[in-house]
DNA sequence: GCAATTTGTCTTCCACGGAAGACAATTTAT
DNA sequence: ATAAATTGTCTTCCGTGGAAGACAAATTGC
């Protein structure tokens, strides 16, 4: 039934290590497994479209941003968190759908465009429905307090990480 | 410099579809980045191992599961949550740094037995200790007792999704 | 204006993991 | 005992994303 997954690993450590001190992973052992379980769990929605979770994360951002529904790569790299090499194939996948298209910064030819096509307005626009819905009900064995809660202990410990001065051990990466 | 990424997204959503309730974004959102930026900021040890993230997963569950620190291969496939085919490729990369070694069970001819080698349980008792210090230093913002909250919250989330009736696709009702 | 540098995106190439099939060994049924 | 089904692991193929280089366009220096 209960797979206490983290709890007995770190009994295990316990176990093995009574010199250290295992109960950080209850934390972000935690963590790092309801992602991976998040990421399953909303997953649906977007297969059923045929999209990788990654994909659907382009018509978001463009979505979000409002019209027309434009951003340029370097953009949605940003925003995504991934390389520019990753939006380039993410967008070819969109285009191939029919979902975005891609232009020539009139701005700046060597920038390229990124937008919705009405077509991809439209299933962002289904899909993001369905999505937070699924979002709210994997929510719904918290309370508002719960919820507030939830929220600032996680930037809590986002701040500690984005701030990224962890004692020894390096750790720091983009400036 | 605050990138407060996930409230922006969600101030987004409030603008563009002021009919839905972007706010599950605050947590869920944030697990997510989290869970990306928790592995940027752990992975310094293991890089310098020349070790991928979940290299170490195998060597820290052979570890931690006691003398004679050894699994099967779909032991190691339950506990790390991948399919059989990625500790394969694992196990293999393993090998070839000499930490761990592979032979064929005595019980049951089909099943493999992987084990850490002397090198191994060094490397790893290593490598544990800076990683959990490495997660001690993340949390250290948090005081003990929001430590438990944390928890506790992180905890309720995990059973809500591990209880896995959350209808995707079919009708999102509760109560 | 022209060369050098920088910038924005795309292109390779590579690493990692999943899905499904291959295969050998075990178990079950007869 | 033998054939069929099952099981445990490995293999093959594929999809995704990162790193680094290629390339075109913009910017800077002279």
């Amino acid at each position: 039934m209960e797979d206490d997954r983290i709890a007995d690993i770190v009994g295990q450590w316990g176990r093995e290590r009574p010199d250290l001190d295992p109960t950080p992973l209850l934390i972000i052992g935690r963590i790092q497994q309801l992602a991976a379980v998040l990421d399953e769990a909303l997953r649906p929605p977007f297969a059923a479209a045929d999209l990788g979770n990654g994909d659907f994360d382009v018509l978001a951002a463009l979505r979000r941003e409002g019209e027309p529904y434009t951003l340029t790569a370097g953009q949605l790299s940003q925003r995504m968190l991934v390389t520019t090499g990753a939006v380039t194939k993410r967008v070819d996948r969109l285009i191939a759908r029919g979902l975005v298209s891609r232009s020539v910064s009139t701005a700046d030819a060597r920038g390229r465009v990124v937008g919705l096509t009405p077509t991809g307005v439209a299933l962002t626009d289904r899909l993001i429905e369905e999505h937070l819905a699924n979002e709210a009900a994997i929510l719904r064995g918290l309370t508002d307090s719960d919820r507030r809660t939830l929220e600032r202990l996680l930037e809590v410990m986002n701040r500690t990480l984005t701030s990224g001065d962890r004692g020894p051990g390096g750790g720091g990466h983009d400036g």
